[in-house]
DNA sequence: CGGCAAGATTGGTCAGACCATGGCCATGGA
DNA sequence: TCCATGGCCATGGTCTGACCAATCTTGCCG
């Protein structure tokens, strides 16, 4: 009697012990970590590999697709399913969901976002090579021809700040930085519209990041973190100074 | 300005071919990020969504299995599927994939945490209050009081730098900083066990953390962030040390 | 030899049928 | 009245076979 019991309580995951799908999904992952595919080898054709494990067509498609959307397979319409290398793209969208749950305040995912860039700044410092440092070099340009402009502005300022990230050669705090500036959009073009107001404010922001670029270019990590961290803090001061002193006449 | 927490509206990355499974995938995403759809909330029997959304079964199946795979939906045989928050747990497994590809990928990650627990402690110096102090403290305490053991010592060691993340105030770096915590206990505990080997090495990461506690309560963003940088160093530093010299004598 | 078109291969989707599991309700027994 | 069991219905899991769409390969022509 109790002896035969509680197999309903025992929650293995999802792959083992499965039938159909989740026995589709624990092969290939277990021929992945045992070497016998590797990154680059193509899967049998649909009709071919289904036929081999013994399940249907849609049961392998859905399997494929589980594993698709963890990146350890590519599927190509006309082409095949190929095995890849697992790449970051997914953790984008792990925090991209964890976050859209759990979200802090702006002022938090703001804080966030500066711990990536000044971590990313660090590491570029000893990592960017003469294509990295060129990157952000363009970038820089790209901010200085659009300080008039608030929303080429904005845009030129984002791909600087990517730019510094990706110098950084990390793919982790890349998805971080992707996530949290998708977080930040609306509200980065709202804030620079409101930092923009008088030339000078203009020719600090365009000083600040000339700084940053120095600062970057010196490959001192200890020094950039600090510039950059001045480079928020004069943003911050600048927009409360603008919204201080000068009455807002622009409908923007 | 963002006094009031921003409508942001994130584009999830366009779903391959965005028709068939993919629009069904970029539906239930949209729908989340928009707050329509929100954890625990009961998708449609498959059939009827299927018929809903215009696509045939097989392909709604297909779906939910890639948004079951990333965690953010749970399907169950004669019950239905839910929507739920993604659970960093579900990347571990990926991690390990991650890990086969590329040893690396720990330091990668690793900085990340470094990034999210400096910026923190910055918060934290101006933010904490008395009862996070105490936390903190009491977490300090926990791992003086399991130096000698690797794996109760792993767990203090890892509600240490949680309790200081949660002194920070932010939702953000919280919610990032677990997804991150997951990633690393893949390897976590191995790294533990190679870093405490000699009574010298186990009171120089105690020093360390009591340091971090003390540049806490002096209230200076700026050493606090230093120090706790210092300290991820030190175990770097130590861990190197020990895996030069002291031949590896635990089966562990 | 190079380019283009046609055919073959391979993935994408659909419809309909059947099997398996979970949940709820009703009935019977203590 | 309460609890346990069984039956039924709802919902997910899988299969078969057909057709559509994209990619690749081969052959022919200039």
């Amino acid at each position: 009697m109790a002896m035969e019991a509680d197999p309903v309580l025992i929650r293995p995951k999802p792959e083992q012990g499965a039938q159909g799908v989740g026995r589709v999904i624990a092969y290939v992952k277990e021929a992945m970590l045992a070497g016998r595919l590797q990154p680059g080898d193509r899967l049998l054709p649909e009709r071919d590999l289904a036929a081999t494990l013994g399940v249907s067509r849609p049961v392998l498609r859905e399997a494929l697709r589980g594993l698709a959307q963890l990146g350890l397979v590519e599927t190509r319409q006309g082409s095949g399913s190929v095995i890849r290398r697992p790449s970051p793209e997914m953790l984008r969208d792990v925090f991209t969901f964890t976050l859209a749950a759990d979200r802090g305040a702006v002022e938090d995912v703001m804080e966030a976002r500066i711990a990536i860039e000044c971590q990313a700044i660090r590491l570029a410092c000893t990592r960017a090579g003469p294509a990295e440092l060129a990157r952000v070099r363009a970038a820089l340009d790209g901010i200085l021809a659009t300080v008039e402009d608030a929303e080429a502005g904005g845009r030129a300022d984002a791909a600087f700040h990517a730019a510094l990230v990706a110098a950084s050669g990390s793919q982790t705090l890349m998805a971080m930085h992707d996530t949290l500036s998708e977080l930040l959009l609306v509200s980065h073009v709202a804030r620079r519209r409101e930092t923009l107001g008088t030339k000078r404010i203009r020719d600090s922001l365009a000083e600040a990041h000339r700084d940053v670029f120095a600062a970057l270019m010196a490959r001192e990590p200890d020094r950039a973190d600090a510039t950059l961290r001045a480079h928020f803090r004069i943003g911050d001061e600048l927009r409360r100074e603008r919204l201080a002193e000068v009455p807002r006449t622009t409908a923007g």
